[in-house]
Formats: structure tokens, sequence, C-alpha cells
DNA sequence: GGTTAAACCGACCCTCCTGGTAGGATTTAG
DNA sequence: CTAAATCCTACCAGGAGGGTCGGTTTAACC
């Protein structure tokens, strides 16, 4: 496979949160129950989404949490490499400068290997796609095809905006 | 990471056999020899590309492999395919009918999960890179690149993938 | 202030796949 | 007949993927 379960949750996640308003931060406990994921689990995956600031959060009782901008201002490429880590092809894609066994014939001498040529170009592909959705895309597509969406509604209504932690909508 | 080493040895095979005559048949040996990997797995990976038709071999003393086609007539999304079973973005692209776990809350409705959008659009970018890179392509510029061929100055070697067509976007 | 809901953190576990080996059986040129 | 090769099946070790658990901190509400 080429993406693990952690991209699909992590994207279904940010879904999720793109179809919430931004005011108000959204539990992984709602999302989880949404999408019928392990908590636990999905506590790893966000934290991902963190750590590359695409999402924030708040602490404490009504804490959750939201999207650091506007989701068509949110390229897929971000999200799947915050959740992958890499977008590689191959091994020895990952780091520059570890070249692994695959590329056995490669450190030695200036020359690129042959496949070298076909994983970059499989790479350009991909990240291509990626670059080319935004978020926003995939929110509008969910909600079309969504039969009706009673998820998440309930927890979070309460304080509303009062003190909202800034979610920043400059633009 | 996205494909396996197999997908690479196996490339690295079908490379190597595009750069012999296809008069005679090439030993697995002299290409596990050549590129330094081990004979055995070899056998494993070679019997996929066997299996898939991209190449034919012979039996006994002197037997061996060679493409059963001109190498510019290989586009290298069958070669791929056929060493990683399928080009597949998420688990549930592999079989249309075995929905898995990932795909929880699609089966349930005919409306297809936002995620699937994404994936697929990268299964087609994946494809499309793969499907415009022909095995004579890369058999050609390992040529220009392997310092064994005569006659081929290696002063344009490091840029040379400048030459792909597609753009190499940073990681 | 206490309770409760949440994010946050790190360790742990188990299964499956990948990469690779071993040992043979079969075919065929010389 | 023998050597060189394909072919085939089983096996194995390690690591990563997917997931759990227990606990700590933070903050809102009563």
């Amino acid at each position: 496979m080429i993406f693990s379960s952690k991209a699909e949750y992590g994207v279904r996640l940010m879904i999720e949160l793109g179809r919430q308003s931004p005011l108000h931060p959204t539990s992984l406990k709602a999302i989880a129950d949404a999408e019928g994921l392990p908590l636990a689990y999905l506590e790893q995956v966000v934290a991902r989404l963190r750590k590359a600031g695409l999402v924030m959060s708040a602490r404490g009782a009504h804490g959750g949490y939201w999207l650091s901008r506007p989701a068509d201002q949110i390229a897929m490429d971000e999200v799947v490499q915050a959740l992958e880590g890499s977008i590689a092809p191959m091994e020895c894609f990952v780091h520059d400068h570890t070249e692994r066994v695959l590329c056995s014939h490669e450190p030695d001498g200036g020359r690129g290997c042959a496949t070298k040529l076909l994983w970059t170009r499989v790479q350009g592909g991909i990240i291509r796609s990626l670059q080319t959705t935004t978020l926003a895309e995939l929110v509008k597509f969910s909600d079309r095809h969504e039969p009706a969406s009673p998820a998440v509604t309930a927890v979070t209504a309460v304080t509303a905006a009062s003190t909202a932690p800034e979610p920043t909508p400059a633009t």
C-alpha cells in the first residue's frame, strides 16, 4: 500500500474539522464517534497535524481542535506530508544524506541510477495531484454526499465564541 | 514508503535486460552480479515479470531471460503493476469487492467518501507518470550515465535528471 | 475548590508484511 | 552425464504499522 492508515484517518479528521465552524473547537471524541475511529489512535494522528501547524488546539473542558487556516488555503500535500512524514516513492528518497542499500550502486560515483529518474517522476505526479487538491474541495465533496451529519453538533454549542481561542480567520 | 524493494529490483532487472541484446538470454546470475542483488530473491521478482508476460525465459544451461517486447513498447506502469501487484494509494483500492475497515463508512450507502476522491487523484497522478515513461527511456538514461559504457563523457551526468519532462518538486 | 472534560504524552504490544534464505526439482546445452 | 540454469515451495527474522493503556496537565463549570 502506498499510504498508511494515518493518512486516511488524518485526512478524514481534517475534513471533519473543515465541516465544523472554526469558531469553536471540536473535540477528538466527537470526531472519533462520527468517523468510527479509535480515539486513542486519533490522538497520535492529530498530534502530527498540530506539530505541522495545520490545526490548533485548546486544552481543558470544551477544548478541542480547529483548522489553523481556512480550508481553501490548505493544500492536501501539506496534510499528507505531515501525516506520512514524507512523500517518498522509494527508500532512498527519504533523506538525501542517508542513502540506503537499495541505492547501493548510486553513492559510488556522481551518476544517478536510472530508477531514480522513474521514482522522481512518480513523486512529482503524486505531489502535483496533492497540491492541486484543497481541503475545501474535499469538504464540499463530502457535504454533497453526506446524507445527514448529526454527528458533532451536541457537545460544542455551549460557549460558542465567548472565549473561543481565536482561530485567526484573517484574509 | 510507497513502493517496495521488489519494484526497485524489478525495474533494475528490466533495465538490465533492456541493455542486453534480445538475441540471447541473460542469466539471473549475471544480473545479480551486475547489480549486487541476491540471486534467490531476484528469482521471486522475475517470476512476477514473467507471469505478467513482460519477460520470457529459457530453462537449462545457457538459459535466461529476455524482454518479450522492444523496450520502447514497454510502459513502466505495466512493470510496476506486475511487481507490486497493484498501484493502490489506499487499502480500499486494492479490490473493489473487498472493502476493508479503513473504508468503514463507505459501503453503507451509495456515497463515496471524500478521501476516495483524493486517493483517486493521487492514483491517477502516479499511473500517468508511470505510463508516460518507457523502459527504453530508462535504458537510455542508464547508458548515458554508466561509467562502464565506452565513448560517453561523464560531464553531463549530474544534472541530467532535468531531462525529465516532469518537474521535480523539492521535498 | 472540586469535578469533569478534554488535550497531551510516552510506553507498550501484537500482528502482518517485507526482504531474504534454503533446498530442492526440472530442464537443457555441451 | 554433468553443469548451468530456471522454477518452485516452504520457511524465517525483523521491523513497521495499527492500536491500547495509563497517566499528567489544562481549563471550564458548578
